[in-house]
DNA sequence: TTACGATCCGGACCAAGGTCCGTTTAACTT
DNA sequence: AAGTTAAACGGACCTTGGTCCGGATCGTAA
């Protein structure tokens, strides 16, 4: 895997501002100065090898540090990655909090929630490599064998609901909102009750086969 | 961690018979009888340990077989969990097609389609431990600080489009169906183009966003 | 400038996942 | 019953993520 051309080439002459350590206060000048270099070899590396060559110790090396450091910086590979992806990620940020229309103020919210999906629909396009890295397995869930039973099903529902809608991705979508790892994210970490997800469920299915659009 | 009461408590019997082998055709005998063992095993350590105490090497040596078994068998860490997983799986799986309505066929479809999610949300809620293990990381995005702001975003807007609806899980729903991972597979693993994931979403918008009396 | 405490660094070390390949064995053939 | 082959077995071995702690450094205060 990865022999063709990475999307990720950094061309931004600041790299070394990349993600200012932004929930720490203030590192020490050699901590500061190590994180750069770490996250600029890292992105070397990703433009070398691609994600795959983005080896804990190879960053290291690359970046002249002990691997100890790397660690205790990054806390884990996937904090690395994360650190990495941060930038693009606030780039977008700004761009919808601040940035012109329609993304940023100043268009109808309807119009606002449109743009925003397909910003992050292309975004996501683009840095898929190192967004999946980050999550190792991520996308073996969808071809589960189980799982294809359910949006199978789900879909078939959805087309004797509403027949013009394009029913598999609305599947996946409803699919995607029952999540084990949503539901565990909602529940256990967010102390939301199981009565409350079941009513946004209801609630879900409700508007999404809505079929009474007057043009 | 894990040193509560797992929700998995192999209490069925026939523990044997769980997954039997559904794409491999035939096994060789031998091949057959570790599959069972390994699965017996895993199961046993996950109750004795937790999901932490399923290391491939001590489920080979709970076994009685060679590590390399159990990795030719299932193919890494994470196809063992699922193949335990499987089980429930078809139960559900069995319980929508034949079933009994609502969940099975006899109900209109809006209806099975209600009781469908909830179904899956009261078995995920189960076992969360096992699902989370088969998918390592998996919750950790959702605490990531970029998607909180986007997940803030999107529910402020969408507060200001439907004042009335659980903003925070819609939001939660519209994100995960901007998913990187699920962007992944539907283009590149089943070939979607862009402009189809692009007009899905604003067609979900609009659903979701529609603002006219149900009753 | 010196002294001192907090912080950071480095790389040896460990555990666990995953690979490889020579050996064994089940199943089928004659 | 003996032979043949494809499949399965086992466990040594490699890689890599992650931990640990003695020693080096930074920032500061005197």
């Amino acid at each position: 895997m990865s022999s063709l051309p990475h999307p990720f080439t950094p061309q931004e002459p600041s790299l070394l501002e990349l993600g200012t350590a932004p929930e720490e206060p203030c590192l020490r000048a050699d901590a500061a100065r190590n994180r750069a270099r770490l996250l600029e070899a890292a992105a070397r590396l990703i433009a070398e090898h691609g994600v795959a060559g983005v080896t804990m110790e190879a960053v290291a090396t690359a970046a002249k540090v002990g691997k100890g450091t790397v660690f205790r910086r990054f806390g884990d590979r996937t904090g690395l990655l994360m650190a990495l992806l941060d930038h693009s990620g606030r780039q977008l940020q700004a761009d919808f909090l601040g940035g012109p229309p329609p993304l940023g103020p100043g268009a109808p919210p309807l119009e606002r929630l449109r743009a925003f999906g397909i910003a992050v629909l292309y975004r996501s396009a683009e840095q898929l490599e190192l967004q999946l890295a980050a999550q190792p397995e991520a996308c073996r869930r969808f071809s589960h064998p189980a799982l294809q039973a359910l949006r199978t099903h789900v879909t078939m529902l959805l087309r004797q609901i509403v027949p013009d809608a394009d029913c598999e991705l609305l599947a996946q979508t409803l699919l995607a909102s029952l999540d084990p790892a949503l539901i565990h994210h909602l529940t256990r970490q967010l102390g939301m009750p199981m009565e409350r997800l079941e009513a946004a469920w209801v609630d879900l299915v409700a508007r999404v086969t809505r079929t009474d659009p007057p043009a």
